[in-house]
DNA sequence: ATCCCGAGGG
DNA sequence: CCCTCTGGAT
C-alpha cells in the first residue's frame, strides 16, 4: 500500500492542533458572549455587529433583565429596546430586527429559537454568520461563522483564496471535522485579534510561522 | 484614523 | 457589488 503522507492535510491538522493547545477550552467556553439561553445569545450575536464582545456583555445584563426572553421582548418598545442597546451601535436597525425576529420566533416557533440553518437565517437580522454562532455555541451543531478575521486567517493561512464569507466557509467545511468548526472559528478570531492582525501581523510571535504560506519568515 | 464576531437594501 | 447603519475604545 505505502499511502503517500498527504502533506497539505497533514500540515492543515496541525494547524489545528496548534490552535487547540494555544486557545483551549469547549466553544461554549471560548465564546465570550454572555448568555443563558439560544434565545439570549441570538439577542446578544445580533448586537455584537460592529461592536466588541465587552460591550455586548455589558450591555445584555439590563435588557435580560426584562426582557429575556421571547414571551418578554415582545413587549418592549422600539424606543425602549434602543435606549438599552444604544452604545453598541447600529441601534435602529438591531431594535428593530430584534423586535421582528422575536415576533417570528413567536408566531412560527413557540417563542423558541430554531436550530437548522434555513429557518435562522430566514429570521429578520439573522445572517449566516450570526446563525453559525447560535448553531455552534448554543446549539453544539456544526456552524463555522466566519467573520472578518476567519476570512483574513483563511486566506494567509492557504485555507482560501476567496473573499466571500460564504465561499470561505463552504471551503473549510470540506475538511474541517464537524465537531471542530465552531471552535476553529473561536480560536481563528482570537488569533486574528492578538497576532494575525490584519495591518502587522505578528510574524514574529506567531505559533503558526512554519505553517504559514504567508509568514514573513516563510 | 481604524477597529470591533454583520445584515439588508438598492 | 456597493452602500448604509452607529457608538466606543485606541
Amino acid at each position: 500500500m505505502g499511502t503517500v503522507p498527504n502533506t497539505e492535510s497533514h500540515r492543515r491538522r496541525e494547524i489545528l492542533n496548534l490552535l487547540d493547545r494555544a486557545y483551549p477550552g469547549t466553544v461554549q467556553e471560548l465564546c465570550a458572549l454572555s448568555f443563558e439561553t439560544p434565545f439570549q445569545l441570538l439577542v446578544a450575536t445580533i448586537l455584537s455587529a460592529q461592536c466588541t464582545d465587552e460591550r455586548v456583555n455589558a450591555t445584555t445584563p439590563k435588557v435580560f433583565e426584562h426582557f429575556g426572553t421571547a414571551q418578554e421582548m415582545i413587549d418592549a418598545t422600539p424606543e425602549e429596546l434602543e435606549s438599552l442597546i444604544y452604545s453598541t451601535g447600529f441601534y435602529k436597525n438591531k431594535a428593530k430586527n430584534i423586535l421582528a425576529m422575536t415576533r417570528v420566533l413567536l408566531s412560527k416557533y413557540d417563542g423558541k429559537v430554531p436550530c437548522d440553518m434555513e429557518s435562522l437565517t430566514a429570521l429578520p437580522g439573522v445572517g449566516r454568520k450570526t446563525a453559525n454562532v447560535v448553531r455552534s455555541v448554543a446549539f453544539a451543531q456544526p456552524g463555522l461563522p466566519v467573520d472578518t478575521h476567519v476570512g483574513r486567517l483563511s486566506i494567509r493561512l492557504g485555507f482560501t483564496k476567496e473573499k466571500d464569507p460564504v465561499k470561505v466557509e463552504m471551503e473549510l467545511l470540506q475538511w474541517v471535522p464537524p465537531e471542530e468548526t465552531g471552535g476553529l472559528s473561536l480560536r481563528l478570531i482570537l488569533h486574528g485579534r492578538s497576532i494575525c492582525l490584519a495591518r502587522k501581523p505578528r510574524c514574529d510571535a506567531c505559533i503558526l510561522v512554519d505553517l504559514c504560506p504567508s509568514s514573513r519568515f516563510a
